[in-house]
DNA sequence: CTACATGCAAAGGGTTTGCACGACA
DNA sequence: TGTCGTGCAAACCCTTTGCATGTAG
């Protein structure tokens, strides 16, 4: 089962939590970092987290930032996007596709589905801006990568 | 209207007319280059495709590729992802959400939906791989943006 | 022939790492 | 008090840029 909480109070004791059972030490700076990320919308970079504690940790540095944020991904904690395979990608296909794309290795595969691509855009949507172009998105391990996978088991 | 070709030829003649029409040069590394990517599935990164023509171009450099698929996306003539804001991103959101990513600043806003989030996903793309994690990404400007766009005009 | 494209090498920006000091349990 | 976490600075990787030479039209 997944956590579903937006509760700040209850969001700071999983994270205590967290920690602790993990044993790894509540600091200062995890615990404003922390908080920082519960209080923000838009998925902030490092640098917008570090900016914005700052004040209160006038000492911190932006490596810690990064390093407590890797951490608190490895816990499940928070989730990060762009890094892993944050290399440029191009390709030429223009119709109108899906992604699947391998956490493994990278590689992005196309798909297309009709009914994939005309789907009821939420009302919220338009409050938030402009659409573009509209994508699933679906990540997993492609076959390629779990056969290599299995094959290297022996 | 878009375009929606498969067969190379018609590609290539695309292309052709595509640089020449905006006054570019046709040359030897820009055909290989675009050859190359309409050969080549999974989006490559630059260099793979690089490594792919060096047997065709000895003498060609890495970032001759890169200017080349810049250049390429500007034309229109393939898509890019993940530079123009590949920093890492973080949230505490873990419950199912879906994204609208405003292409001018970079800010990711999260919307729910039900409907969206129980999906029939085609069998094309069990073949591809085992899923984890789907999610939509919409592509936009948002409201923030097109206001602040707005108001520079004067 | 001339302007544009390329290759080289070095710079740039975001992220990661090694090391010694500092702080939590 | 011992061990883990932090700050500093330098390294690292991918991408971009400046400049002189090469080449398409």
């Amino acid at each position: 089962m997944q956590r579903h909480e937006t509760d700040p109070e209850a969001l700071l004791e999983i994270f205590q939590r967290t920690l602790i059972q993990a044993g790894i030490k509540v600091t200062h700076q995890r615990l404003e970092i922390f908080k920082e990320l519960c209080k923000t919308t838009g998925h902030p970079d490092a640098e917008t987290v570090y900016k914005n504690i700052a004040p209160k940790l006038p000492t911190i540095s932006l490596d810690t930032v990064y390093r407590t944020l890797q951490l608190f991904a490895k816990l499940g904690l928070i989730d990060i996007f762009g890094t892993q395979y944050s290399r440029m990608r191009f390709d030429t296909n223009t119709k109108p596709h899906h992604h699947f794309i391998c956490t493994n290795c990278g590689t992005i595969y196309d798909f297309y589905s009709e009914e994939l691509s005309n789907l009821n855009i939420p009302d919220a949507v338009r409050k938030i801006g402009e659409i573009q172009k509209i994508q699933l998105e679906i990540k997993g391990i492609c076959h390629q990568c779990a056969n290599e996978a299995e094959s290297t088991k022996t």
